[in-house]
DNA sequence: CAGTTAATGCAACTATGTTGCATCTGTAGT
DNA sequence: ACTACAGATGCAACATAGTTGCATTAACTG
């Protein structure tokens, strides 16, 4: 998902010191193409280094608050992580395959919104707005003929 | 949310039973004008009949599959249940308040999105577009000078 | 009203996430 | 390099949300 990020950087600049659990987990989930969950992220990190479950959880909320990372709600119980809306990284819908779990990223330009609407008779503040499409992906469509 | 929804007639063209538990999970979330959590549902239903919380998961998952109920998911770990898109109740967008964790129903008119970009070339079926605000409610707004 | 099927209850279990506190590490000041 | 401190990490225990297997009860069919 990104190559162009310096993370060391990126950290620095939220004010947050760039250990090594920190980078690794940022590299993990940049470079992977689709968001991960946070059982994900332990199990790929623990490839490279020994870390705490409990540790992961906690840089995964830090990284969230600091806008580094996007949290993103599937149709299951646990939460995706994926980069945050930045420069490289425009935001963008996701995709959910109620079949199989699957989670994709959707180019950005494959929806589009028009908040104008709300914004004119929201009275709350309006952070983020997040677009996810469920259905049946395409591996599943070919393998079960129950769905065609 | 729904004064003119026959429960009964909804759950009987699904090919389900009309039991009573059946039915006043539909009316518990049919007239909230809110999506509920299992949990929520659980202790309302509860002051009326005795009825176990597994039951009450597994009527809420009958139900989302057989498409009277629509599952929301939130920011936070749980699940939310509202009535399924029908022609009393159009589909409509919800907001998420970060901070309470209040979950609110917008208009349907609110935010309306061009889909046709991504049918032409998504290769899966689509069955449901979730959108999601995210921000701070107005009570929030005003009880926090930290947010203003 | 007997037989059958579907619905519900109960207990135990799994997955996901959280908290409190102890320990370690990295940085700043000397 | 040494010390002191703050922040980061680890560990154990806990909390919450949801699931499973199996026994029991209720509802429909003839």
């Amino acid at each position: 998902m990104c190559e162009q990020c310096d993370y060391t950087q990126l950290l620095r600049s939220t004010g947050l010191e760039a250990t090594a659990n920190r980078l690794l987990i940022m590299e993990v989930i940049g470079s992977n193409n689709s968001p991960l969950t946070s059982a994900e992220v332990l199990h790929t990190v623990e490839r490279t280094r020994k870390i705490n479950r409990v540790t992961v959880y906690r840089i995964l909320d830090l990284l969230v608050e600091q806008h580094l990372l996007e949290r993103i709600s599937a149709g299951g119980r646990a939460a995706y992580f994926g980069m945050a809306p930045n420069e490289h990284h425009p935001q963008h819908p996701h995709f959910y395959c109620v079949n199989c779990g699957l989670i994709n990223c959707l180019s950005p330009e494959s929806l589009t919104i028009h908040p104008e609407n709300l914004q004119k008779t929201f009275p709350g503040r309006i952070q983020r707005i997040e677009i996810r499409v469920e259905g049946i992906c395409h591996t599943c469509l070919k393998q079960k003929q129950t769905y065609s």
